[in-house]
This record gives C-alpha cells, sequence and structure tokens, in this order.
RNA sequence: GGCGUCGUACCCAAGUGGUCUAAGGGAGCAGUUUGCAAAACUGUCAUUCAUCGGUUCGAAUCCGAUCGACGCCUCCA
C-alpha cells in the first residue's frame, strides 16, 4: 500500500516516494527559544512526531533535523528588557523546550542545530543570492531577496502579491526597499539591538528569519530534500520565502513534500502568545493531564483540521486510554508463554491503510477500538486463539510505536502491596469489614483496587 | 480587497459520488459481572450530514446561493 501525504504546494494528496529509495530527509521548523512553546506548538512537534514514527514504522531510515531559532527580533528583545545576555536567554529556552519534548515522549531529531552557529552559512548564501542577482544591499546595510528576480514566488501560497493588501508598517520601515514586498536576508544593526550583532560583508548586523532555516537544512539535508513541516501559520510567508531564497542560491529544486498542521484553537480563537490564551506543558500537568493524555487529545482529531482545546478533554483521553490498557491487560493474563505463533488481525492492515491515507489518525484509532471490541467479544465467549492473543499483543505494540500513548505500567510500592495482601487474606476469610476498611484506607493513600476473578488489580487513583 | 479552511448526534470526531437506513471515542441509559463497590465487558444511542436550490439513475460527498465559525495577507507552530 502506497503513502499518500496532502502536499501544500499542489493542495492536494499525492503519493509519497522519497528522493533516495528507503530514506526520508526531514526538517521540522523548530521553536524560537524566546520563551515557553505552548501546546498549540506541541500539536505540530506532536503531529511531525507522528508522521516520523510513521516513516520509520514503513521501514524508511529518517534523518530529522529541527532548527532552534535562537535570534530574531523576539529573542533580542527579550535578552534586552530581561538584562542577560542572548545566550542565556535561548539556552534556559532551549532546556525547557528539550524538557518538554522528551516529557511528551516525542522522539528526538538527529541534529538541533542553532542559528547563531550557522551564521557563516547564512552569510555564503545571501552572498551567493547576491552573485546571481537576487540580493541588493539598501543605504542601511541590510541585504533584500529580489521578489522580482524570482518568477515563480507564491507557487506554495498560491498568492499574487499584486492582489495583497499592502500594510502600513511596510511602506514606512521599509522605504528604501526597490519593492515594499522584497524580504530581509541581512538586518543592519540598529541600536535597539544593542550588543546583538554579527560581522559580515555589509557591517554589522544579523540574518533574517527566512534564511536560517534556508541555510541550515541545506548543510544538513542538502539542497533538495524530501520533507519540511511546520504549523500552517509559517506557509506565509516563511516557507513561500524559503523556496525563493533556496531555489534562487542552488538552482536546484528545495523540497519535494510540504505538510502543514492546523492550528489548536481554544474557545475557538487561535491559541497565541500575543492574545495570551494559552497552556505551557506545564500548566497542563498542573491540570493532572499525563503525556499520554495530551498526545491522546492532540492526535485525536486529524492534523489538518482546527482542534479546540479545552481542559475538558482530559477525563476523555484517560478514560479512552484506560480502556486500552484494560484490555491489554486482559490479554497478558490470557497470554500463553508455550504458544509462540502470533496471527496479526486483519484491521491491522486496515489500520495502516488508515495512516497511510495522509495520517487519518481519527479513522486509525476507529479502526483499533473497533478491533479491541470484536475481540473483547470472542474473550467473553471464549472463543479465541492463543495466537490471536499474541497477535493482539503485536497489534498493541505496534499502536503504541505509533501514538506513545500508553502509559508504562506502574509500580506498586511495597506498602501499597503490602495492605492489598492483608486485604486478600480478609477477603479469603470473608471478613468483609476489613476488607472494606482497607479498600478505604488504600483509596486515601491514592490507589484503587479492583477485585476480579483474577486477583485483585490495583490502579492509581490520578 | 485577495487567498483559503470549516459547519456531521449531548460533546469530540472520521467519512468527500453507490458497500452510508453515516466509523470511532466520551457522556447518558439498560444489562453482564461482583460479598458490596469500583473498574471492566456487552448492548443501546443521527433515515440524517448548517439552510435552500441544482447536477446525477444515485449526494453528507459535486455545483450555486444564503447563514454561521475560523485562518493567512511580512517574521506567531
Amino acid at each position: 500500500m502506497s503513502t499518500r501525504f496532502y502536499n501544500t504546494i499542489n493542495r492536494k494528496k499525492v503519493e509519497f516516494e522519497p528522493i533516495t529509495p528507503g530514506t526520508v530527509k526531514l526538517y521540522t521548523c523548530g521553536p524560537t527559544v524566546y520563551d515557553t512553546a505552548h501546546i498549540g506548538n506541541f500539536r505540530t512537534f506532536i503531529f511531525e512526531d507522528l508522521l516520523k514514527r510513521f516513516l520509520v514504522f514503513k521501514g524508511y531510515e529518517v534523518y530529522h533535523v529541527m532548527n532552534i531559532t535562537d535570534v530574531d527580533d523576539k529573542t533580542i528583545k527579550r535578552a534586552i528588557t530581561e538584562e542577560i545576555t542572548i545566550n542565556e536567554l535561548t539556552l534556559k529556552y532551549t532546556e525547557e523546550f528539550m524538557n518538554d519534548i522528551k516529557s511528551l515522549k516525542i522522539l528526538p531529531a538527529d541534529k538541533y542545530p542553532r542559528a547563531t552557529d550557522h551564521i557563516d552559512e547564512m552569510i555564503k548564501m545571501i552572498q551567493a543570492l547576491e552573485e546571481n542577482g537576487y540580493a541588493y544591499e539598501t543605504e542601511d546595510h541590510s541585504v533584500y531577496f529580489r521578489l522580482d528576480a524570482y518568477d515563480s514566488y507564491g507557487q506554495l501560497t498560491q498568492i499574487d502579491l499584486t492582489q495583497q493588501r499592502v500594510n502600513e508598517r511596510i511602506i514606512n520601515d521599509e522605504y528604501s526597499k526597490d519593492n515594499p514586498q522584497d524580504f530581509a536576508l541581512w538586518k543592519a544593526r540598529d541600536d535597539d539591538d544593542g550588543k546583538i550583532y554579527w560581522e559580515s560583508p555589509w557591517g554589522r548586523g544579523r540574518p533574517g528569519w527566512h534564511i536560517e532555516c534556508s541555510a541550515m537544512s541545506i548543510k544538513y539535508l542538502g539542497n533538495h530534500f524530501d520533507i519540511h513541516c511546520g504549523g500552517v501559520d509559517n506557509i506565509f510567508p516563511h516557507h513561500e520565502n524559503e523556496i525563493a531564497q533556496s531555489v534562487s542560491a542552488t538552482q536546484e529544486p528545495f523540497v519535494n513534500y510540504w505538510m502543514h498542521s492546523e492550528y489548536l484553537q481554544i474557545h475557538g480563537d487561535k491559541m497565541s502568545k500575543t492574545l495570551g490564551n494559552y497552556y505551557k506543558i506545564s500548566d497542563l500537568i498542573s491540570e493532572g493531564f499525563t503525556a499520554e493524555e495530551i498526545r491522546f487529545t492532540l492526535l485525536n482529531a486529524h492534523y489538518r483540521s482546527k482542534l479546540d482545546f479545552s481542559l475538558k478533554q482530559k477525563q476523555e483521553a484517560r478514560t479512552t486510554i484506560q480502556r486500552i490498557t484494560d484490555f491489554q491487560q486482559r490479554l497478558l493474563e490470557l497470554k500463553d508463554s508455550s504458544e509462540t505463533e502470533s496471527s496479526i488481525p486483519d484491521e491491522f492492515e486496515e489500520f495502516v491503510a488508515a495512516l497511510d491515507d495522509d495520517l487519518d489518525t481519527p479513522k486509525a484509532f476507529a479502526i483499533f477500538f473497533g478491533w479491541i471490541r470484536s475481540m473483547n467479544k470472542l474473550l467473553d465467549r471464549g472463543e479465541f486463539k492463543f495466537s490471536q492473543i499474541n497477535g493482539g499483543l503485536d497489534f498493541i505494540d505496534k499502536f503504541d510505536d505509533l501514538f506513545a500513548i500508553i502509559p508504562d505500567a506502574e509500580s506498586i510500592p511495597q506498602n501499597i502491596y503490602d495492605l492489598i495482601k492483608k486485604r486478600e487474606k480478609a477477603r479469603l476469610k470473608q471478613d468483609w469489614k476489613t476488607a472494606d476498611k482497607i479498600r478505604n484506607q488504600l483509596y486515601q493513600e491514592g490507589w484503587l483496587v479492583a477485585d476480579s476473578p483474577s486477583g485483585p488489580k490495583v490502579r492509581s487513583k490520578k
């Protein structure tokens, strides 16, 4: 079964074929480390995580690069207001980002290049653009990309610049540009930048935002690579500009597949720093969310549809995940270790097909849950083969390799374990009073005990 | 003004010409199980897809209009 992805540049689903068979080169736009990332940002990162896990599942060797933007207007401004160096600022938030990534079970990228470590590459790229006539220096020693020199501008966005509303800021601020819509490759230092600048052939300054991704993606993945991802807000102007400058600099095609995830909304509005209507990962954790619950909530909607986030979704995620783990537990209890054969269920193929179709996670979940139900029926009737138990457990493992929403088994503290044993003794003697007392005590300690034919089952109350 | 997305049950959410008298999850309800309980399991839960027209043998799916929500249009994932 072939894999199809929605490619923003064609605005339709197309078959995925990597440039080099068996290998996928993936670039995902990383965070600007001027502040804590919010779950809107993480929706994109979790979508990218799923994409990568799926490609790995399909047998591709994936080389994944995610940039860290550690210089731009916001980082500079913030460092200056906080009276710390830009490095101190960005290190702090980079570290925080890495912790969030890890706590959300997002697989790490192979490389996390920082913009400030690649100023030389950016300068070289700008020089190449200048030599080819795609860039020009202005009086204040900034360098701009000349949109008129690049015919195919607007391919990704399907935008006609002449029809766009030109906002006042462009007209006022950037009067020295040849065309108000030309974008900055290199920004000359100004007084607001303080001590934050780099030397360049055009004098002191710093790189423009777009050049950073072009320079770093090309350095690590080559002039022409497979997939470039980000949130929909990156489509214009960021990715559009990246295409323009990359193609102009290398005279080669840049990226084959552009994939963008939709916004996470809150109460129907875009979640953003500016509006202040956002949750950080740490906020959600203090609200009681686990990593798995956050992942489930974000993956439960298709990546290209808007998703309205609310704290209420925690309970839904919790119950749903519990359903999976209980079922997994049921299979584990039935497993016969002498049976080695594993028959993977038919639904597995449908499940993969759903993901092959542009990562249709809701559909994949639906197939998975449908399968759980039909298995449960078989188990209720005792009409199953042990190879099906093994196959079922394998399916669940594969499911979790892709989604990472099944929590690790809880370890039960010794004192809790002792209490459970004590209660079992009481129950054997039919001393219900004592048994209930201990059950209450366990509840107070935060543990739920459930009696089943195969003995008591314990889980933390959460 | 330009470009674009979306409107499916109480809530979330797939499906984009026939297998749809529309998946799946949550909530609700009923039952099974249980010393009791909790959990789990099972069943049930939209003749209908914002509205109105049209195309078609056939539409949630295509076209048009209307209403409503949202996004992008120079540095927000």
